[in-house]
DNA sequence: ACTGGCACTCGTTACAGTCGAGTGCCAGGA
DNA sequence: TCCTGGCACTCGACTGTAACGAGTGCCAGT
């Protein structure tokens, strides 16, 4: 059970080692490039207690050691230290978000940023709705019949619906319609909405009241139970660097994770707010995934969270600098958000 | 020069077999599989003619044919017969279709259709903006200083963006800059309104004209210039299909090509109307294409065209079964327009 | 508690030999 | 003239053997 200092530093050498060379480590290489200041022969017997203790494992008796899922989760929490970002890091980020020109410009760009600072595969949530109030709802007539409901929310998001109306709707009646529904919906948080809009279809004139609850189906579909959650993926290519070593050979049950909107929401989706989380190999809950880690962590304007980002990559990676830049990308983002 | 039927036969049947086998055919495999009439020593003659010529070519000496580029070219143009989809194909068609509810929803249904039924790599245009007209333009308040200008347009699509006006702009005002840009506006095609919308700069009342001025630029920069074009892509996973025989090995440039969305537009932008497009191996552009082949087609309500779709895969694939596919899934994605 | 030394394991590489699919070519026949 | 059977040849795929070497575990010595 006790590991003491050294051997600490032993495994704390091997995942270095094995990240920056992706081949097994054996002793002597250890004792040469890292200050270990004891053999060989030192080194192998605490490598022998470490792989007892599941930190490190054999690929075939005759090869060195390789780190354990449970080894890089002992270096994460306790081993690795804080690797700053460069200065060239920090001006790509800002260079790279001014001049973002909408909600969905600066989502696509931070996505490519992201991917291409860690060279993994990115991932952004858009501001989640269940975080964003209403700022206007708006109504413009398609045909007698047909609305198109657009929704914009103050996270700048926009969402939008074809409404199919029980009977035509004269024009003066969406006027009142947009009125009554602005009145009691804006500036709600989204997750409030459906009593006030249960409310509205209530009290709403009885000429008008066919219309609404047409209306009302919608809002709620809109709002709260379809779509509700967007993604911006970026950087699949960067799954075929380091061979196919990574992955154990084949791509396809990433890619077929990723494509899953559903799987990435979990896995990027923020749980505890500001804490960055990272997620190596099999402690995710994906099978696809085994063979993956996810680092993530939540982002928003100032101190509240309104969304997730993150990187998906081989268990095997750089996992200060991944933590350091996903956490600085997200504070940018942060305060992009803020200035508008 | 000649290619008599006979050679012409036998190109199709190694097309054929090379197709759903994935492996070189040989002279006596064809003549047990295909009903040419012929021996073995025939079909060499034939063979050593196709090879002559470019069709087909030997990965190595004593290895069976292999079609070339050209010679699925020639078996594209003239030899393939059409393939009539499965009953089971057009009712998933259906199925899939039926109970989407906006453009977005129509979008990714069919992409994902696409992929799952050709399975490979599926793009789907959206309706393009320069073929789409105004619908509606909507100014929502955001500040006093700030405006959301939301742009709807005939062929559903929904485009956003921030204003920031140069200085205080009361509601009346705003209330006014709607109207007139909405009488101007509404229905003109977009490729068409950088004159009209230099004339309402012109024609406005001076009181609003330096708000008018900037959300002319936005309104040129959203309709005009910027994103312009959007994308849906699905079913990279299917790149992983066949091994790593198709596509020499290396997903790598396919996943960089994808990741472009200038690349994807170039590809499945349509250019001559309602025709199918094929593209072969080295046909198209991109280099990091060369080992891929791309099949589509435009789509749109009735006769005329918005948007472009197709699927892409290793030359290697069944190419009437792809062509049948993509076709029909245009065609219902365009009644489907219609409708709306 | 650490170290040098040593026997051992086992994957990697190289090489030689066999097998067989497939070819090209030629001489003979319809 | 065109097709066919026959035959020698090529060359990749596979198999078996041997040498190599990185790396280990263990033990005796300091």
């Amino acid at each position: 059970m006790g590991l003491d200092d050294r051997k600490l530093a032993v495994l704390r050498a091997i995942v270095e080692d094995y990240v920056s060379t992706q081949e097994p480590v054996g002793s002597r290489a250890l004792v040469e490039r890292h200050q270990l200041g004891v053999s060989p022969a030192t080194v192998r017997n605490d490598m022998a207690v470490l792989e007892e203790e599941g930190y490190i494992r054999q690929p075939h008796t005759s090869a060195g050691r390789v780190p354990t899922d449970r080894g890089y989760r002992l270096f994460v929490d306790r081993l690795s230290r804080v690797k700053p970002l460069s200065p060239a890091e920090r001006r790509a980020i800002e260079r790279f978000l001014v001049g973002a020109v909408d909600l969905d410009d600066v989502v696509h760009r931070t996505v490519r940023l992201l991917a291409q600072l860690t060279r993994q595969v990115a991932v952004v949530q858009y501001p989640s709705l269940a975080r964003s109030s209403v700022r206007h709802l708006e109504l413009v007539p398609i045909s007698t019949t047909r609305l198109m409901l657009v929704m914009i929310a103050d996270t700048g998001r926009v969402e939008q619906r074809l409404v199919e109306l029980p009977g035509p709707v004269p024009a003066d009646d969406v006027f009142d319609l947009r009125r009554l529904v602005n009145e009691k919906l804006a500036g709600a948080r989204l997750s409030e909405t459906p009593p006030l809009v249960q409310a509205l279809v209530e009290e709403v004139p009885s000429e008008l009241r066919p219309a609404m609850t047409t209306l009302a189906t919608v809002l709620l579909e809109t709002l709260v139970e379809r779509h509700e959650e967007r993604i911006a993926l970026a950087g699949t290519a960067n799954l075929t660097r380091g061979g196919l070593l990574d992955f154990q050979g084949s791509l396809r049950p990433i890619l077929e994770a990723l494509e899953e909107e559903v799987v990435l929401l979990k896995l990027i989706g923020e749980t505890e707010p500001s804490t960055t989380r990272v997620l190596i190999g099999d402690e995710n809950e994906f099978d696809n995934l085994r063979a993956a880690s996810v680092v993530s962590t939540g982002y928003g304007p100032g101190a509240t969270i309104v969304g997730g980002l993150g990187v998906l990559g081989p268990t095997r990676m750089d996992y200060p600098g991944t933590i350091a830049t996903v956490r600085a990308v997200a504070r940018y983002v942060g305060e992009l958000l803020a200035q508008n």
